[in-house]
DNA sequence: CTGAAAGCGCTTACAG
DNA sequence: CTGAAAGCGCTTACAG
């Protein structure tokens, strides 16, 4: 570890026999307001070209008890979902001065509290994040903390903070009713089997959708587990094949869920380019390039990345305005 | 920003009537080698945790000269093919202690010598990064500068630095050999038009296999640029269509050049599924759920992205010992 | 066993 | 127009 010493303001100063408290001025461009001499500004300048000045970042946050930092975390950055919407605060906190800490949660509390303390420890100005079951207590101490806090993609009930979500009932009222008003009526619905808020309203919006069409009945709806999800999907369809319940429409509440469906249908022979009916989230290529293509619900990624950054930058310039925000879904139909 | 203070360690010495030495001492678990007291360890300890003390990462990086932090540098996170690398890495340096900030210089110098002057400002230990074009100058810089470095995916021959990548060549020579022995002979190419290394050695793969077997004449790339992806590629197949080339296999050397071919052939109609050879990278959901499954390299990402880690660990502990590792590809045929 | 003090590299009132 | 000095929150020789 022996690095090479880096240079510093001190250094720039012992070199020009100036103050420290001049280069500072000068490299942060307050050679105005300091009044600072023309001739000195140059020399300062050009001594930190010379030498090859870089400023020590973290002497300055701990000085400006202000990192420049901001923390984002998901449930998994390898989720292509999740890497989209990392890569656009990502851009938007470049563009404002912040460099961006990512930590993926796996969905677990645990490890969303461990990540949630290291970055308090590390001092970052803000949070974005991704809450995971059971954070409710972590994130209201985050709050208590006075650290600026939004969350995105979804949110927790009752928990006085920012966030930036998906209007998650209406995507899924609208995909239901666009089924069943393509003449589809055994519309089953998969969705994730937990308590979070955003797969709660996808699923309330298709039990409202179904029942404002008078096919409470009809209701179908598959809770997976995050945990085993290629075994229950594929005891669902066996299921399926034994004529344990049919369907002329499939409905999924999440991307992944429809990929590990896809997967099963085909291992099973399952066929489903006939006039079998079928909607699900976020799209991608294999969406496009399926034949037929797939219909499926557009979240407005862009502006869930760029409000959930700026909301939070309004935060940490201005103090606790609470902002929430619900986004339009888009309805791609095929 | 009136963020509620934070308690430090000299708000616990103070309330203990004790020195902040003595407390740092027994919050880093040095109470025995300086020996504390019993009573006065437990006492801090307690009261830590009363005064739910947090240390403040930033103030310990700028006493100890190291951040706990590394950088890594992508082409683009929101690629899957990075966010799963990146994932990976952030595992192994989670469990080391080591937090890793993530920036994505869409293959382009200018981001990436800007990301890289952030990183060195923030005080990392270390840099794992995905080099784009031209970053020679800006890579020697940082291995002068001492700061450990580690190459992943490619690497810029002659940098005298550590890179974990894949046997680019022998993964196309390999898939270029396996489309020849089931019998293609007019093997059409698919690469970026870049001088990067990994794309080179991909493309001297397929040349070599051909003229291995004395196809030389059958040569056939398509030299694809970044900036340009679908336009070229749509005129590529529309010169196939006027018969200005032919194929019976098509073997890419990146995924998403596959992704993008897959959508203009079924665009102009052009079929697949008959006797046509396709080999991709890297694979996916779409090769899996393809009709047929299509065949694809494998890179080992998960050995890349561990080893990529504990090599720049190592430079970070001991000093300079450069290691340069080359993966075997994993052919996966259908 | 414990404390006083220096110093990491900055910024910023304050004084002149 | 410029400098001396304090202080951000830690760690760590050094002294006793």
């Amino acid at each position: 570890m022996n690095k090479k010493q880096n240079v510093s303001l001190k250094d720039i100063a012992k070199h020009l026999n100036v103050s420290t408290a001049l280069v500072s001025y000068v490299l942060n461009g307050k050679e105005k307001e300091k009044r600072v001499g023309k001739e000195m500004t140059k020399k300062i300048r050009q001594a930190a070209i010379d030498m090859q000045y870089q400023p020590n970042q973290i002497a300055r946050s701990l000085r400006m008890k202000e990192s420049k930092t901001i923390g984002l975390i998901l449930a998994d950055i390898a989720n292509p979902f999740f890497g989209q919407l990392a890569r656009i605060i990502e851009n938007e906190a470049t563009k404002n001065g912040y460099t961006v800490i990512i930590g993926s949660s796996d969905e677990d509390n645990k490890k969303s509290t461990l990540l949630i303390d290291t970055l308090i420890n590390r001092q970052v100005d803000g949070l974005i994040v991704v809450p995971a079951e059971g954070s409710y207590e972590q994130l209201k101490n985050v709050i208590e903390k006075q650290i600026p806090l939004v969350m995105v993609d979804r949110c927790l009930p009752g928990l006085n903070a920012s966030f930036v979500v998906l209007n998650n009932y209406k995507a899924s009222y609208d995909a239901t009713q666009s089924l069943l008003r393509k003449g589809f009526r055994k519309i089953a619905h998969f969705a994730y089997n937990t308590d979070l808020n955003h797969m709660q309203e996808r699923i309330r919006g298709y039990q409202e959708a179904m029942s404002d069409h008078g096919l409470s009945d009809n209701e179908h709806i598959h809770r997976i587990s995050l945990m085993n999800i290629n075994n229950e999907m594929e005891n669902i369809f066996d299921e399926f094949l034994r004529k344990k319940w049919d369907f002329d429409a499939l409905f999924f509440a999440t991307n992944s869920l429809s990929i590990v469906a896809l997967h099963v249908l085909r291992q099973k022979g399952i066929d489903l380019s006939d006039k079998k009916g079928f909607i699900g989230f976020d799209g991608g290529d294999v969406f496009d390039l399926h034949n037929p293509p797939l219909s499926f619900v557009r979240q407005p990624l862009l502006d869930m990345g760029k409000e959930s950054f700026y909301i939070l930058l309004d935060q940490i310039k201005g103090g606790t305005l609470i902002q929430q925000k619900m986004l339009d879904p888009i309805l791609i139909e095929r």
